[in-house]
RNA sequence: GGGAGCUUAGCUCAGCUGGUUCAGAGCAUCUGCCUUACAAGCAGAGGGUCGGGGGUUCGAACCCCUCAGCUCCCACCA
């Protein structure tokens, strides 16, 4: 035989991607007669590269949809990518610069422009590497969040959220970075921890001579932006200064003394300056308090005329220079060393500058009501259900939702300003004229300004699950196309635990707002991917494999498989290559099995009595295992399922029933045999397609002439035939008296070559069934015979109550033997003993049901026997 | 600070309804095999006080309390 003992995957699987391709057999169409199955794709980055995150989740959602083709549903997988508006924008800066150009030189379409050729020109990668993966995307269907349409559904939705007065415009504090003199978003912030200072600075009390207040501050050059000193209600030390005012020292401004429970009173010395114009919380507890606010601070990070003192100078020369003045005059009550939490920017490593800004929000309070509730009662299902609470926790707390970014690259925001700071929101410069006359507004069209600022990405990927489909329904009065009307609700959509947040609970938002209904009915939460180490992977940390070259080292089947092998839902996964090639191992292993059946010749002999106990033990066993693994499925247990297979296949196909209908060697195999064989494996080879496609449809043609387009991909999920339980039971007993004696012969350095007699009583004969010739055949017995006496030396074995013996003169060492059967005796009465005790218990005999009771006694039936045995096996010795 | 979760074999994890599929799987280790499908393999073995303590129960890895350690999410304290 010619082929290789080694299964190759690489020529395998691109030929197949490419048949499957060229015949369309990813490609779904509404299709009435046939319920839909739909999974869209979590958009991956359009700049990004295929990583082990992808690599799980996206073999997870194969797995559903290629399940889903062979039950005969309509399954659709919609794929696409992401405009991600500052990942993008960040590597296209990045790639500017190295080309020396400044993203300040440019204007906003020179930029833009830029963009587009980037993602044009990498836009793809990510999706072609998926297909390497085997991923079975609708491809004709991708879709990209910044498609025109697709812009437009986003711009709509805006507007249309605005006119329902949802959005509104206010103030906020964004991270400003003095030195890029920019905005950036959380994302873009880097926190280190920092060794600075806390200063104790005295506040004089207004209309006292020698009364202070003293304020712990990491940030002595804000205080001439200060709006009041702030207490806690319940602090004692402090109740004599209620309702008095302090001075700022050196300015002489006095502020109000505030109360609220805010104020940690053992930190510091329990008083706290506000500072609402540069501290998010401050600027918090100044909107309670009704405080002013005084941004002193410049944009690039020097002081303004509002400081009065230490004008233009920037923040950390005047930081030094107010502390020593404070010091000179007598403010600074102390100095000390404290590790303080600073922000910095990502793009040029200065210190984040809280910053407040003019920014659009969306109110969540009344929007996200439908989107608890549908989740909370189980009409969309998390799994695992663990993270109901913690999604609970976060729709019942929602603040309102900052939808604005200072970037270029994204969906502008579609707000008109005049001159005069009115503005109206509208689609284009056109319609947003036709406003501004309505409002008898004398604007000129070309003195409208659009807002600088893009959308958040998310607000684009929430409306993801329709707009895949049909973009026009955002506009009022469009009922939705036939696709919308025929794949939405989408059934399952897999992604990470991290964004539930911000995608997946925006997406519901959106589903009940846009669609009236739920945007998908299953939300499976993969794990993290992590190192050996338990370390996130990351390209900085350098510690995550690449994909495509694992694919090419272990074949996709054999990555798609290890990286299950190992994560079931919500747990995060820790990668070690070692799991893939236990995948690649597992190929190989089908890949052997294909061989030995291949190589057989075929003869119109009657079929042997082993071989029809062989099939129809394995018929049942394979029925059951179905019945396992469609209840895996249905509770999103695909580890499980996948480890299900596996074990049907290693070691139920493999181990037992291939050795079981084995010929001897260069012997051929009975016709009926060999095609009940063959349609085992079919079977087998359909369970494994969706976790292996390429090797399973490699075999399915392999193993028949099959007529064109008779693919495994299209071919019906198995389903459980009758299940003979009882055969089921007898062949475990059979097996695992095989084991015992293959284990009897390896204690004893007997050849598995060697054939060996077997006795056991007359009246146990019967357990064994139908299976004598089975063990015969596999532990390599030259008979079974009937006897009441062991006679002579031999090993006695006890599988679970029977007694077996297989006389060994001459063959073993007696003295060690006696040894071992001591051991074996000393423990088996122990065991008796605490059985004993248990039936004696009056409390056990009238509180246990009686199944258990029942399990008892037998046990302690099955254990006296063995004792007996084992006294006997002593004595004979 | 708020919330969630984890702790079971050397490692990674199952253990779903409290009770013979309850102490499991894979990897790793060890022993013996290059036995004509597969050494990417075969046949076996050893290995666990189920994080500590307490409780409920006839019975606890599983339920309750408590302590310890770890992880994640959110908010980040002047």
């Amino acid at each position: 035989m010619s082929l290789s003992t080694k299964y190759d995957p690489s020529e395998v699987e691109s030929k197949w991607y490419r048949y499957w391709m060229d015949n369309g057999f990813f490609d779904s169409k509404p299709n009435p007669s046939k319920e839909p199955y739909t999974i869209v794709i979590p958009p991956p980055n359009v700049t990004g590269v295929l990583h082990m995150g992808h690599m799980l989740n996206n073999t997870i959602q194969d797995i559903l949809v290629r399940k889903a083709r062979m039950e005969g549903k309509e399954a659709c997988w919609v794929p696409g990518t992401d405009h991600a508006s500052i990942a993008t924008e960040a590597r296209v800066v990045a790639m500017l610069k190295e080309k020396g150009i400044k993203k300040s030189d440019l204007s906003r379409d020179e930029f833009l422009k830029y963009a587009w050729e980037w993602k044009e020109k990498y836009g793809g990668i990510i999706l072609e590497q998926l297909k390497k993966l085997g991923a079975s995307c609708d491809w004709s269907r991708t879709k990209f969040t910044m498609d025109d349409n697709y812009y437009d559904a986003v711009i709509d939705v805006f507007i249309d959220l605005y006119k329902k007065g949802n959005i509104y415009r206010g103030m906020r504090m964004v991270n400003w970075d003095p030195a890029g003199k920019t905005a950036l978003s959380d994302d873009e912030v880097n926190y280190k921890d920092v060794q600075t200072k806390l200063y104790y600075i005295k506040y004089a009390i207004e209309g006292s001579k020698d009364e202070f207040v003293t304020v712990a501050t990491v940030r002595p050059e804000t205080i001439m932006g200060d709006s009041a000193i702030c207490i806690n209600p319940n602090d004692e030390r402090y109740k004599h200064l209620k309702g008095k005012k302090a001075v700022i020292p050196l300015i002489n401004r006095p502020i109000p003394i505030i109360e609220d429970e805010y104020v940690t009173m053992d930190f510091g010395t329990g008083c706290l300056k506000v500072t609402p114009a540069h501290d998010m919380n401050d600027y918090e507890l100044g909107k309670r308090h009704k405080l002013e606010v005084i941004d002193i601070l410049n944009e690039d990070g020097t002081l303004n005329a509002k400081a009065k003192i230490f004008v233009g100078e920037d923040r950390f020369v005047a930081r030094k220079k107010i502390s020593k003045e404070l010091e000179e005059k007598n403010f600074l009550s102390k100095v000390e060393d404290y590790k303080s939490n600073v922000g910095f920017s990502e793009r040029t490593d200065a210190v984040i500058e809280p910053r407040l800004s003019l920014q659009w929000f969306l109110k969540m309070k009344e929007i996200t009501k439908p989107a608890l509730e549908h989740v909370m009662n189980d009409d969309i299902q998390l799994i695992p259900p663990k993270f109901k609470n913690t999604y609970h926790h976060w729709m019942s707390n929602v603040r309102d939702w900052c939808i604005s970014r200072q970037l270029w690259w994204g969906h502008r925001i579609p707000t008109w300003y005049a001159p005069d700071g009115s503005f109206v929101v509208a689609k284009t410069r056109e319609e947003a004229f036709a406003e501004f006359k309505i409002l008898n507004s004398k604007i000129k069209i070309e003195e409208i300004r659009q807002d600088e600022d893009v959308l958040d990405t998310w607000f684009s990927s929430w409306l993801w699950p329709i707009a895949v489909f049909d973009t026009s329904v955002f506009k009022v009065g469009n009922k939705g196309n036939e696709d919308l009307n025929y794949y939405y609700p989408t059934n399952d959509l897999v992604t990470a635990p991290e964004i539930l947040f911000f995608w997946v609970a925006r997406m519901i938002i959106a589903g009940y707002e846009y669609k009236g209904a739920m945007p998908f009915k299953n939300v499976y939460l993969t794990g993290i991917v992590r190192d050996k180490q338990g370390r996130k992977m990351s390209k900085s940390l350098g510690n995550s494999p690449d994909p495509l070259e694992l694919i090419s080292t272990y074949g996709a089947d054999g990555v798609r498989t290890g990286m299950l092998f190992s994560s079931p839902a919500g747990n995060d996964l820790l990668f070690d290559e070692k799991l893939v090639e236990q995948g690649r191992n597992f190929a190989n292993k089908i890949w052997n099995a294909f061989r030995l059946v291949k190589g057989w010749t075929v003869v119109p002999e009657p079929q042997p009595a082993v071989n029809q106990i062989g099939i129809a033990w394995f018929e049942s066993k394979m029925s059951q295992t179905i019945l396992e693994l469609d209840d895996h499925f249905k509770k999103f247990r695909i580890s499980d399922a996948l480890h299900t297979v596996y074990k049907l296949v290693w070691d139920d196909f493999c181990s037992w029933y291939l050795e079981i209908i084995k010929p001897e060697y260069t012997k051929p195999i009975d016709r009926a045999t060999y095609e009940k064989t063959v349609e085992f494996f079919e079977t087998v080879l359909r369970l494994l397609h969706p976790f292996m496609p390429f090797i399973t449809e490699e075999l399915w043609h392999e193993l028949k002439d099959r007529k064109d387009r008779d693919c495994i991909i299209t071919a019906p999920w198995p389903t459980a035939t009758s299940i003979d339980q009882s055969i089921i039971e007898q062949a475990s007993f059979a097996f695992e008296i095989i084991t015992e004696i293959r284990n009897m012969r390896n204690a004893k350095g007997l050849s598995p070559k060697e054939a060996l007699p077997v006795s056991l009583k007359k009246s146990d004969l019967p357990l064994l069934s139908v299976f004598p010739p089975i063990i015969q055949k596999l532990a390599n017995i030259s008979r079974i015979e009937t006897s009441d006496q062991n006679k002579g030396n031999g090993a006695a074995l006890l599988v679970r109550a029977t007694e077996f013996f297989i006389p060994l003169e001459g063959k073993i060492d007696i003295e060690k033997e006696r040894e071992t059967l001591k051991k074996e005796l000393d423990y088996t009465n122990g065991f008796l003993a605490s059985i004993n005790k248990k039936l004696e218990n009056e409390k056990f005999i009238s509180g246990a049901p009686l199944q258990v009771l029942e399990a008892e006694r037998k046990k302690k039936m099955d254990t006296e026997n063995k004792i007996k045995s084992l006294e006997q096996s002593l004595a004979a010795l």
